[in-house]
DNA sequence: CCGTTTAACGAAAACGGTTTCGTGTTAATA
DNA sequence: TATTAACACGAAACCGTTTTCGTTAAACGG
């Protein structure tokens, strides 16, 4: 099989009897060259489909119109909805994204970083590993930043770096579902979560806290589920669904809450007649759960879309590199049938 | 804030008074290059971080260590397993997975795979967008292979193309379903596809029949509902429940499948006692569906893992680049409640 | 003491573009 | 007719590496 070589300037130029730098211009259609010398020229690329070497561009120019996106886990709803999102946003844009699974380890976080930072990538988009949570080390992070590389952390951010942020107000998202809860009679409303260590937990913890609060409702600790981790311990939840009895239950993921009705029905419990459930993240399985489940919804395509947005617009220099922008976005109550009263 | 500059070769080099060479060679560790100066400028490079430009170095080797990657959408588990897989390996063997979508769009698709092709990656790892298969307009992929880079083609593939490729067995695993429903006595077991121009669902149909066939049991029209695309139509399928009245069903999606659950039991049916239901792909909703859905396990992490193999073997050339193979994996019948006679 | 080897390093080309700054030719101007 | 401006193009630097092929000076052998 004969190989089609890619062509250059270099084999146009020789081809056409004249240099390189006047294919080159010719074929940006600079006024320095003559009509027919550009008209010869661009049949000839044309001819021989002539792409300009993606690579060269990006040595010479010093940009690569690729961005990076580092993420904790790829086989998770939430994560490729804004995955979707920056891709909408960044091809309209002419980038690609190169996407980069941390594992929720900070290790690998960091090695990826490390990676695209020298030179493959123009910006970062990225939400935190837990592992990093943990470890409640930035350093990357901060490397990045002081190399001039634009950053937006998403999701799971931390406040130890200055940079764009886009995040749902979780604490708003806990709180609404919460209130929907205690408004709709309930009167022991549990929460399954996971340690603070998690930015997002912490928060939606916090938005418990609150409604509670408002409600006049006492704070009650063996109302409030801490896991370790976004593992599903089953043993965990029956004994406490068995031991709390609540009669409404808020998760701070989907699978809890999925797990949570189960073993409610397992129990010899109905939802929503005796516990009502809501879990945040709103994916495929809250909607087609039976019952189905309702959710606080984290627009991850718009969130996606909007750290694009703001990444391209401090990589092209649209947006002041010195100041730095939190997008707060309003998480949204979907009822569904865990909640008819 | 202070900007931490890159460092350069030649920085280096200045800063030693030493030439360019001599500090490639001595980061290196170059046999050409004395003890001394080699200590020195490791030392030197050590402590200003240095970490050679990926691009510069894409471009004298013409190799980008980054792979392509083009699906048809994100938001589909079997996918983004896929994917999961293929940085699985990637990663280990130091590459980086630009991750392209064709939105099921063949002109999203010839885009996307242009701009990679122009030296951006080293070889593509794809499945065919629908609209492509529908179009069944191959040139660009054929275009790609002529150029010498390597291609592996995943689940929706095409024989059109001489490339490696990696499939399950549709057809086996329709015909494991099928086989197993009729084992346990169903007499009217339904198929729910897609029209036959996506590949899979082609050959799901044929497993569908040949275990029609070895059980003696004429294949029905009636008893198959092929829908135009993936987009869940609720009502045909509540027609077909209705009118052919089938004891079990296998569908090619596990949407279709969750889809079907829900209908049969508003028809005041239930699962499985009424009617059987296995489902292809095995993702959450199968796992977390209630009752819980029998399934086709695909095996996509499996797929990416190998398909990554396959490519990166091609592409550092420890593979004939001539002769191409088809690796085809079995399917699993993951039994569920769906399925408990 | 002279020719040859060897060690240690540098110059320069190359990868494929972009861009600045000439330069030679022609045509318009004084 | 001499001067100059406009036009059309080319040479060369540059982006950051790698790598080949000198080159220099010291060490060596005879």
């Amino acid at each position: 099989m004969a190989l089609k070589q890619k062509i250059t300037l270099k084999h146009i130029a020789k081809e056409l009897n004249v240099s390189i730098s006047t294919v080159s211009k010719a074929l940006k259609n600079s006024e320095e060259i003559s009509r027919d010398t550009k008209e010869k020229i661009q049949a000839f690329a044309r001819l021989y489909n002539y792409k300009p070497n993606n690579i060269a561009i990006s040595l010479k120019n010093k940009r690569t119109k690729n961005i990076g996106v580092v993420i904790p886990d790829i086989v998770h709803h939430f994560f490729t909805t804004v995955i979707r999102g920056i891709e909408q946003y960044a091809n309209q844009k002419e980038y690609n994204v190169i996407v980069c699974l941390s594992d929720e380890s900070f290790d690998k976080e960091v090695i990826n970083m490390e990676m695209l930072a020298n030179g493959s990538i123009d910006g970062f988009i990225m939400s935190l590993s837990s592992g990093t949570q943990r470890k409640n080390d930035y350093e990357h992070l901060q490397q990045v930043v002081e190399q001039g590389i634009p950053l937006v952390l998403f999701d799971r951010v931390t406040d130890q770096i200055a940079c764009d942020k886009v995040v749902i107000d979780d604490q708003m998202g806990a709180y609404k579902a919460v209130k929907k809860l205690l408004s709709n009679g309930r009167k022991r409303v549990g929460l399954i979560t996971t340690e603070d260590y998690l930015s997002v937990s912490h928060k939606r913890n916090l938005g418990y806290e609150k409604a509670l609060a408002e409600f006049g409702v006492e704070y009650q600790d063996e109302l409030v589920l801490k896991l370790p981790s976004m593992e599903v311990d089953e043993q965990r939840i029956a004994d406490f669904l068995k031991n709390a009895r609540p009669d409404a239950v808020l998760s701070v993921n989907e699978i809890f809450g999925i797990t949570a009705m189960r073993l409610v029905r397992e129990q010899g419990q109905k939802v929503p007649a005796d516990i009502s459930v809501i879990g945040f993240t709103d994916g495929l399985l809250s909607q087609y759960a039976n019952p189905s489940l309702s959710a606080i919804r984290q627009h991850g395509e718009e969130m996606g879309r909007e750290a694009a947005k703001m990444l391209i617009e401090k990589v092209e220099g649209l947006t002041d590199s010195e100041s730095f922008v939190t997008k707060i976005l309003e998480p949204t109550l979907i009822e569904r049938d865990s909640t008819i009263n």
